[in-house]
DNA sequence: GTCTATATTAGGATAGAC
DNA sequence: GTCTATCCTAATATAGAC
């Protein structure tokens, strides 16, 4: 649940199209996987949905766990894109407060996790939590460690120039991206069942006033 | 993550021992969903580890979703003793200050989560949040708004008794519940790769700390 | 890079003897 | 309530023609 200035979220593909069919492969698998999770989906229903044989996936994956992996890999791109980049940090401390990033921030997640994609790729990641050691790895270092890393610099700044109580910044990154990441695994179960997300967004609110209540002199 | 005064924690079965096997079932099951969850894990696995024919397991469920039906039954209960029961809450709000409830809470939920069942239990829980239905029920009534009802009562009254400064109870009970079920979700998955838990218990001290801090008077 | 055909193993589930 | 035997379907994966 955070932070970026002003950027491009997502250019669909990372390389130029070559390949289609490897492309429509992992659109579908991403869907599958989605759906039933990695065991549950089989290269049947895969390759059905693409509309191949069997036998022609493996000219494009060595076997059903290297889809995986691909998938992987690129959550991981697309969960880099959600935190700003070093560069703009100063730029933020000097021209937000304190409440005003935190809303960017979420605005900026939300955007991120509206698009289909992405919303699939984050109930793979939670599906396979504790099946695929990946997506652990993911989960604590992609996303949890570098948000509070990127929170606490940001903290830390924004204490220095008086923007924030001086309290310990690690401590207030760590509280508050603990909640954050509750809010967005509530947000992906509403939205999974098609139900309103409006009961997540405002207490995603609520999350940001009584951090900025507590955190701000 | 919450609050008991005393109680014992867990009467092993729910009847008396009457079907060896059938328990013989359930156990070996919790055992492989949580490894390798609900559609990774086969009748034959399961059968094969309880020591009889895939056929006889038939006589004791009538399908492979009826056992984790049980199970999920049977998590429903335990989660039931994570709380202190209603009668028991004006003698907490006597007899404790915040952090000293809190702490119980915490202690009172690592005996429920070091018992190997419930851990399991919690694995499945997480492994089957986006496929099965009911374990989206279980997190979302039974965990989270049972236990933040829970402590919204007891901020409450501790707000009454000064013995936390007057706020919204409802916001502050889920602000504490939110970050609690983030760390529990990591400290699954550290417990999980037997790696040391003690990262965890700091965060959830601090946790604590920083709540009880900014709560009380 | 797609197809047909096939191998092989694993999946859930049932019938019927004991 | 357990077993043997069996069913049928589905799973991953490969060989080889086009």
């Amino acid at each position: 649940m955070n932070n970026v200035v002003e950027r491009t979220y997502y250019d669909v593909e990372l390389e130029p199209v070559i390949n289609t069919t490897k492309i429509k492969i992992i659109e579908v698998s991403i869907e599958l996987f989605s759906k039933k999770g990695f065991s549950g989906a089989s290269i049947r229903d895969i390759t059905k949905e693409v509309g191949i044989k069997e036998s022609s996936l493996y000219k494009h994956f060595k076997n059903k766990d290297q889809i995986l992996e691909t998938i992987f890999v690129n959550f991981r791109m697309e969960a880099d894109k959600i935190l700003p980049p070093m560069e703009h940090i100063d730029h933020i401390v000097e021209t937000m407060d304190l409440k005003m990033f935190l809303g960017r921030g979420i605005e900026n997640f939300l955007r991120h996790i509206d698009n289909e994609i992405n919303f699939k790729l984050w109930r793979i990641l939670y599906i396979e939590l504790f099946r695929q050691p990946i997506a652990q790895e993911i989960y604590r270092k992609d996303i949890m460690r570098k948000t509070i890393d990127c929170l606490e610099t940001i903290f830390e700044k924004m204490m220095e120039k008086g923007k924030m109580k001086p309290q310990n910044p690690r401590i207030m990154a760590e509280e508050y991206q603990l909640s954050s990441i509750s809010l967005i695994l509530e947000y992906n179960m509403l939205k999974e069942e098609g139900m309103s997300t409006e009961s997540i967004e405002e207490k995603i609110k609520n999350h940001v006033d009584f951090f900025s209540a507590i955190a701000c002199p």
